[in-house]
DNA sequence: ATCATATAGTTAGCATAGCTAACTAATAAA
DNA sequence: TTTATTAGTTAGCTATGCTAACTATATGAT
């Protein structure tokens, strides 16, 4: 079942750490890219756009470094919810060479369905959880959210 | 605009949770997939690559349903792994319409290195946090591959 | 034994998403 | 004013996901 590995050679604390956590963010997101699929949005758009209903209007440049992604990507991403009317886009008034991105009615609204439909099964499996491990999980992903931009 | 959202009616916190989880673990893969690249080798192959290394030989469709991805998927990832002689393959004796695939020495090899470099890279991060928060990553990581088996 | 059906994989074609290199347009600096 | 920098886009490559349609083998029914 769980192979923990107390008997290892615990070559560090901070290794170990590191390996599981890896291991298990890919099983997790193996299992959510299906509920991703059934909404017609790409994982990257849908996660785009949640900055911006969260965060609200962006340029390219800041999406692309909130999203830790090169520009040349963001820009293919933000086409695509453009194309499907999830955000609009103006030239900004200030620096006429940046776009300022931010969701529209309709962006806000497939993005909440998105969230609803993609953390559905993942919150009932939450929820069977005792409430102080759920609050732990809180933290963590905050703390995981921080190690992602020092890797 | 309000990033956290302490303040907002709160559905549910584990919604909330399962929810930054998942962001969280996108974040985290997007940055680790870096170094994915660094070796030539896809993550989608690194992870097929790392079932044969450490699951054994297997069918075609054992592999795609262990990753979690349809057939085709599955045989142009293998194609890619045969191209860099990372894997071999043979038909199965009893059912010819089947393969066996198997990882190489070299594939065996790359794994190793591919997953240190990506877990070694995390581990310098997680390194620097506080020791109450790396023995929480812990704790966290075996929840969420309760979590995963769960949704 | 033969013919129909089911199964294992592959191929073709489409979309998303990552990258770098090379471009345009606008701003900032010399 | 000329040069350098910065913001985004476009083009082109790769990898990964899908479905539909194909080949080849295996299985089952008659």
């Amino acid at each position: 079942m769980q192979a923990r590995n107390e008997n290892k050679f615990p070559s560090s604390e901070a290794v170990e750490a590191a390996d599981r956590l890896h291991s298990a963010a890919i099983h997790l997101l193996r299992r959510l890219r299906i509920r991703d699929r059934e909404i017609g949005v790409g994982p990257a758009q849908l996660s785009a756009l949640s900055v911006l209903v969260f965060g609200g209007p962006k340029s390219l440049a800041e999406l692309a470094e909130t999203e830790q992604v090169k520009a040349p990507t963001m820009s293919r991403i933000v086409a695509g919810l453009l194309r499907a009317r999830l955000v609009r886009s103006r030239t900004d008034k200030q620096d006429r060479r940046a776009v300022v991105i931010r969701a529209t009615e309709k962006g806000a609204r497939i993005m909440q369905e998105g969230r609803r439909r993609r953390v559905e099964a993942l919150a009932a499996a939450v929820r069977s959880l005792p409430q102080k491990e759920i609050a732990q999980l809180l933290e963590t992903a905050q703390v995981m959210e921080h190690l992602s931009r020092q890797v």
